[in-house]
DNA sequence: AACATTTACGCAAACGTTTTCGTGTTGAAA
DNA sequence: TTTCAACACGAAAACGTTTGCGTAAATGTT
């Protein structure tokens, strides 16, 4: 077992300074051809490579990316994360992970852990926990220290930083005009608390959408589900409250949901109670993931773009921390949302 | 916008030595109570924490563990890495995730660029390509380099190194045993080309589960799709060469599918061919992800558990990783499947 | 009073780099 | 022969820690 090989290490083999190694090694004028040849030629036999710790320790820049996420067995932050590893990679730089599971207090310890010289800037998407605490001292303090942070999805305004959104409101009207324009009369939304800024925001364009159209919203069309954050029987809980739902409106025509699981299991609601999609019922979900796609029928959805979302923070961060000049002029980025039809719409 | 604090900094504001802050911090006795208190107030007014990468230099090692996937955007995987994840953050370490895209060089270049001190050890599982290639001398570089590597999943069984594997074998005759007890005669198996590792044992475990009920095998059963890696109309072909099978083989009644998406689309196809399933056509697939549970009918699948695979991968780095004697005997650790029953058999 | 022992702190090295500056050795110009 | 620039290299500082060791002052022991 050969430990890695050092400056230190090679000056001494070679009998020369660690300084003209170094130097060797760039290629500077500084030093003689013949011993830049040598240098060189031991470095590669070697396979010399400088220590990433040692330079981020000297260069006060680590070349590192500190994701942090509420859940990674998730289509859509998975997606997100893929695009932020592309950009990175292409410009050189790491990217480390830290899940939150929604909970606040492991945001702030993750946050901590990295923010103290493992990275160089944030990428995030906030804790349902978080929202709901609203207490955001951790991104400020985060932000004093000079660290920049990008948020994505779900956001806080009141954070001075760059942001990468999707229009949410807009991707609902989206999905609630594609169902009145089939002709629903009785649209159902389901829907998150409004604590969650995003359900917030797409229960929010399904109102406008319905008003756009003079369709007076029905409260018992509403429905914001419980969740109770990762707990076992969350799945039947959230098929029973889809099911009263359905059993409160029998005129209901169509249904848009704000996620796919959402969608998924008003399919198999409908489903179970005689319905056919999309004869009787039209549902639409939102985030374009594996589970829309392969559905049956074929779930018609809101997608949001999740890796160029990714992408677009990553260009975000990278680019303000190789900024030269201070000044912070902070961006809010908008990706399209796009319908994509498929079989649970006429 | 303040700069975090350090130890030089505290020591000139408080006009005693480096040294002193530093012990006193860690509350050495050799520090008098009085400077211990008003270091230790000072340091906790201004927030101080220690710079992890000035102490990854000197300790040499950094409590972060690189992992290597070919994809991230995938149930099995993200359930890894959440697992890792966890037992790695309980245990203090970080997580840093480098994706392949199936990719040789890519697996090279972010091993690489990882090995040089960003880390202390990896936890990967192999790309299509480096398995195709067999090209190994990037992991064998990596161990002689002192650095310990935990592989799963898609292993390699020449390089000396710990492992966590499902018996892959062993999962498909799980599964094709219970094709056969409910009553299969003619059982089609979905597989990969026979260089995925994990496609031929599973392979096996068919041709074994068929041999041990005296049933003989029909190489017209035996599909080994083509994978086109990434591409577009991978979905397209994918669903072609499943039709071709079927309507190859009229008096078809079960299929295992070496993973869930091949079983999905075998169920996509029954139907549009007008099979009922478990009726007609009984399905079983391999790795339990959101699509088998939600797809129409649930399916029946073997169970990997990824969850507790990256837990267990994490559990024998760390272990490696912390060990004092430095003796290498390697584990290969064996998560048991386990088959989980839905819709799609009877 | 003389010596021994604590006590409380500072110095310096080490981790592996990069880079500024200084310096001894050339060869050439004066 | 003297002077000076060019050349080729080394010393040292810096990034932020931890820690073994040295030591002055204070206290304790005869």
């Amino acid at each position: 077992m050969k430990r890695k090989v050092t400056l230190k290490q090679i000056a001494r083999e070679l009998d020369v300074s660690i300084s003209t190694v170094s130097k060797a090694l760039r290629n500077s004028i500084e030093i003689s051809e013949d011993t830049r040849q040598k240098v060189q030629a031991f470095a590669k036999l070697y396979n010399y490579r400088p220590n990433n710790i040692a330079l981020s320790l000297k260069n006060r820049k680590t070349q590192t990316i500190g994701i942090i996420i509420p859940e990674i067995v998730h289509h859509f932050f998975s997606k997100v994360i893929s695009g932020i590893e592309a950009v990175a990679n292409k410009r050189g730089y790491n990217v480390i992970v830290g899940l939150s599971n929604e909970s606040f207090s492991k945001e702030v310890i993750n946050m901590e852990m990295l923010a103290n010289g493992s990275i160089d800037g944030f990428i995030l998407s906030i804790a349902k926990e978080t929202q709901q605490q609203q207490d955001y001292h951790h991104f400020i303090e985060t932000i004093n220290q000079g660290m920049p942070i990008v948020m994505f999805d779900r956001v806080v305004n009141e954070i001075k930083c760059d942001k990468v959104i999707v229009d949410d409101a807009d991707g609902a009207k989206l999905a609630v005009n594609k169902l009145i324009q089939c002709g629903c009369k009785n649209i159902a939304i389901v829907t998150t608390k409004d604590y969650v800024s995003v359900g917030k925001l797409r229960t929010q364009g399904y109102l406008e959408a319905l008003e756009d159209h003079k369709i007076s919203p029905k409260s018992s069309l509403i429905l914001k589900v419980h969740d109770q954050l990762l707990s076992e029987d969350h799945l039947d809980s959230l098929e029973l409250e889809i099911e009263n739902l359905f059993k409160n409106n029998k005129n209901m025509d169509g249904v848009f949901a704000v996620n796919e699981l959402y969608a998924i299991t008003a399919m198999k609601v409908a489903r179970k109670l005689g319905l056919k999609i999309p004869e009787d019922i039209q549902v639409i979900g939102f985030t374009d993931g594996v589970l829309s796609k392969h559905a049956v029928p074929a779930l018609t959805t809101v997608s949001q773009h999740g890796k160029k979302i990714g992408e677009k923070a990553a260009e975000l961060l990278i680019n303000n921390l190789e900024r030269e000049d201070e000044e912070d002029v902070y961006e809010t980025v908008v990706i399209e949302t796009e319908l994509i039809e498929r079989e649970s719409t006429k």
